[in-house]
DNA sequence: CTTTGCAATGCACACGTGTGCATAAGGACT
DNA sequence: AGTCCTTATGCACACGTGTGCATTGCAAAG
């Protein structure tokens, strides 16, 4: 009843012909006479034939498919990239398989399981962090691989990777602060991405060491790591967390903030405006992403801009150079300070006030 | 050199048994003997054998693959959906492939073949508009198939759908607004989404029509349809046609504004910014999705919420019931009203002006 | 007219897995 | 001891496609 698909071995028994030469004569081989090859590709036609990509990969031990491996897919940082990857594997006609890990290891090695046995060509992680155990793993299973925004500890032979510039960004978002002449500047940071809130912290530190010494503790505040792994709820939490941490930072005389990302910026607004603190004129605030909304926040959120879609590009673009047996570098993107309205001069007392603050010590 | 992986044939081999043995053994077949079957699938595990589901997928006919069909990647509704999608399909154990069309029917119709040849074994199609021609291909390839916000015309044996209460929706929203008091009411659409603008208009109309004959034409602004499919920059587009639009609405005199969508309610609370409107106490304003960062608008946005992510689940829970040969039902799911504060009873003045502008017709 | 060469096609096998059926071995029963 | 049944295994084939090699037919060259 549910009649099968019309196979090459149909159409070479209607053409009288045996399936090899059907086979050929669909792939134009020359070897295959014109008049034949036209024939059989109309009969094809007619008769509605649509080739079983199985079969063919079964074959040729070629999916010309590719396995995208994210943290979350509600999450725009990584929507952004999954768009950027289909928009190179698309073309290069490659299909993709996407899977979401939640920020679990137990399901990071499944999905890496689940893309093996379905003997996919290439992987792409973009994953917050991956664990020792699955990138032993990746390498392992000598699948050409891409990490986004993850470098590789081992595996230089199967393991590539393209970043963005975390250091880099935080140090452009930090001078723009100290430009406009704020010198108690502090950070925002969160528990759960270990990796860029480090290197936005040490960016964040090495542009303050460029003008002086270090602040005080109390101009980085960081929440406590957290247990489980929680995933899901991250971006909602980093709202929280900018609201939850805004006061720590007051307390400590901040004229201006660096947020970890828009996300922990907008919770700090929040808690500004909670306060009746008004953004710029009482205290600046920049973020890190360049979310689509960053422009319509109120104010309009001055941040660093990552370039989420051609991360995707690039990493996709080097697994195909890798699968065509091409050489391939890794790659680091640059950022890009987008200047809004969410940073301004400090007002004028609190100058004076930091002025005498950095005198007495 | 690219040593190939192990197969069933090789464990068969260092067992010393035939390879049906060793595929009954590993699916824990009754027909094979304890002893063999465990000592088989232990030296599975010791050779690293990952087994290949291409091949599986040929022999059986089951590929266990999903493919979901979305006009835009980026887009927080599709990216819900597909989160949604995603959570039913993995406890099931299908893998998803990912395609967007950007609202271009050739690509819409590439993409159904792509997943035609991969032999997937439902589809699921989150497309803004559907066009006649895939619609007519989709029914005829027999693949099950569910619609996701888009109703089918045809097909009734192989086309289903779930979709939200566009109408309800839009009623909910308008409604809450004639509570506050507002008899003025504009509302605000955009060209590029004809369903469920149309469908929204309606909701608004017999909301409208409920208390009182039709306002005049100018409470709704409609931007002229665009020439070429777009799908690219359509969000942000919204934001662009909420803020040319306001001025329209604001000279028809409406004290309450509801908007297609979200990011066309931030264009209009971006034009009224502009030009010194203070919302919700000149205007207020309500928009439909409930997008992440609704609440966290100046002011935070009243807006109808849509269970974006449960239309992932149901839709995808409806197309394995239809692949376990179980009937299923067309699904229509509900909005909800979530009041904050972009809404409120309108001013005194504003009132009185509307009430003698009632009595003057 | 035979030989050589080339063009076009078919045969056989491979890819890795699943399954109906035959077969072999062994035990229980008459 | 022979028959029957049960249990465990192998054989053969199927899924749909691609490819090396042999084969056929035909024309050109000797």
């Amino acid at each position: 009843m549910p009649q099968r698909p019309v196979s090459i071995a149909d159409i070479a028994r209607a053409a009288g012909v045996s399936h090899p030469t059907v086979s050929r004569a669909l792939r134009d081989s020359p070897l295959i006479s014109a008049d034949v090859r036209t024939r059989i590709q109309i009969l094809a036609q007619e008769m509605g034939y649509t080739p079983n990509s199985l079969a063919q990969s079964l074959q040729t031990r070629r999916s010309h498919t590719l396995g995208l491996v994210v943290t979350s897919i509600a999450d725009p940082f990584f929507t952004d990239v999954m768009k950027g990857v289909e928009e190179v594997a698309r073309p290069a006609r490659f299909s993709v398989f996407l899977s979401a890990t939640y920020n679990d290891s137990e399901q990071e090695v499944a999905v890496i399981e689940t893309f093996q046995r379905r003997r996919v060509d290439g992987i792409l992680v973009a994953s917050l962090r991956i664990s020792s155990n699955s990138e032993e793993r990746l390498s392992r299973i000598k699948v050409p691989t891409v990490l986004i925004n993850n470098e590789a500890n081992s595996g230089g032979q199967v393991l590539h990777w393209v970043m963005v510039d975390d250091h880099l960004g935080a140090r452009l978002a930090t001078e723009h602060l100290l430009q406009l002449g704020h010198r108690a500047i502090g950070y925002l940071g969160v528990p759960n991405r270990p990796r860029s809130n480090r290197q936005r912290l040490e960016g964040y530190r090495s542009a303050l060491a460029a003008v002086g010494p270090a602040g005080p503790a109390g101009w980085i505040a960081l929440p406590p790591p957290p247990g489980a792994p929680e995933g899901e709820g991250a971006r909602l939490a980093d709202v929280a967390v900018g609201q939850a941490l805004l006061p720590q930072l007051l307390a400590a005389r901040v004229t201006a903030i660096f947020c970890f990302n828009d996300m922990v910026a907008v919770g700090a607004l929040m808690a500004c405006r909670a306060r009746g603190i008004v953004v710029p004129r009482d205290l600046s605030i920049v973020g890190f992403d360049d979310i689509e909304l960053a422009p319509y926040m109120t104010p309009p959120l001055t941040t660093v801009h990552q370039p989420r879609v051609q991360l995707g590009n690039l990493a996709t673009q080097m697994l195909l150079d890798l699968l065509d047996g091409y050489p391939v570098q890794n790659q680091i993107l640059l950022p890009a300070l987008v200047a809004r309205s969410s940073t301004a001069p400090p007002r004028a007392e609190f100058t004076t006030q930091i002025s005498s603050e950095e005198g007495t010590r």
